[in-house]
DNA sequence: CCTACCGATCGGTAGG
DNA sequence: CCTACCGATCGGTAGG
């Protein structure tokens, strides 16, 4: 049982280890040498824990898909107006991404080099979340809350903004997740102007 | 002279259609091989043309910046409203990415592979330019042409947008670039909402 | 632009 | 988790 134990926390000391390096010099950049170095043991070793390089892109990129799609749910068949579910859908995405920020940059930069039909997998269960944001804007858009418009447009506005994040957000800065998931969404629903 | 005039384009065919592969496989998942493969000759022979895989990509990624700064001192300095001046630079910037949607893509994505003194020289192109967007926020503010949002936010919101762009955007669908650049900078400025 | 080739490094396996 | 190792592939050079 400890044994188990032992063997788990190993592997998500991989994971994460790899998580980070994958952020900083990419997917296809970052050797299993490169990974064992980071960790202290051998090359070799890590096929203890792991199956294979790619394995550890998979749980990555999965894992976070599934908090995206958990995230949204909590909020789309709420009896709220659809103003307030794009609100608060923003705010859930927001937060996935800012509980673990290299996580959230190997999912947005490096799914892409998932295999056969892992990449697939992902790519239906990305369009479909965000489609789910889409069908929000335009049942939104039909009861007059928002404005009349590019529903792509606007859906891939969202989601950039959102997206981005990892790319400036510094979790030891003033602002705090809480905070930048409001101000990010007002931003966007309500302009500049 | 004949002589000179072949060899330029067909570096910039090397150049070109490396490009896309940076796009398509990522800078360090491309290989030479694969490049010489796309053009029909052999790998060695890309040297020939090319000193190394990285001119390739310092070429693409300068080239880009140069674009981008060029389309912002267009703007910076007439005599026009900060709201104006965002709106335009806002739209010049969206002109140059679909203008070549792949070298965008590289100049986005893949820049982080540029080598020691590059990427230095790089990173501060890029963070000059944002500051010059922040100033024109920051005086707009000051002006009552904005609201006083969070500067960094609404600067990175803006540009995860329009960097999005290389993305989602297809050349060949129903939205011209001049009308997405339109429909974003309304958007960016006045909101969903 | 090609042939022939180099040293380095890659992801991964066998066997302990 | 290690030693010892494999075949494949990498960016690039020499010489034509």
């Amino acid at each position: 049982m400890i044994e188990v134990e032992r063997k788990n926390t190993r592997k998500e000391q991989v994971i994460q280890t790899a998580t980070e390096l994958f952020k900083d010099k990419g997917y296809a950049a970052t050797s299993m040498r490169d990974l064992a170095n980071e960790l202290g043991i051998e090359a070799a070793s890590l096929y203890y824990h792991i199956k294979s390089k790619e394995e550890i892109l998979q749980s990555i990129c999965f894992e976070m898909a599934d908090a995206f799609i958990q995230g949204l749910d909590d909020v789309e068949h709420r009896d709220i107006s659809n103003r307030e579910k794009l609100y608060q859908g923003i705010i859930n995405h927001t937060k996935v991404i800012a509980r673990d920020l290299p996580a959230a940059a190997v999912f947005l930069n490096e799914y892409r080099y998932l295999s056969a039909p892992w990449l697939k997998k992902f790519l239906r269960l990305r369009i479909n979340y965000i489609n789910r944001f889409k069908k929000i804007i335009e049942d939104g858009i039909k009861e007059g809350e928002f404005k009349n418009v590019n529903k792509k447009l606007a859906v891939m506005t969202i989601f950039s903004s959102l997206n981005w994040m990892p790319n400036w957000y510094n979790p030891k800065g003033k602002i705090d997740p809480e905070a930048v998931s409001k101000q990010l969404a007002q931003l966007l629903i309500n302009g500049l102007g």
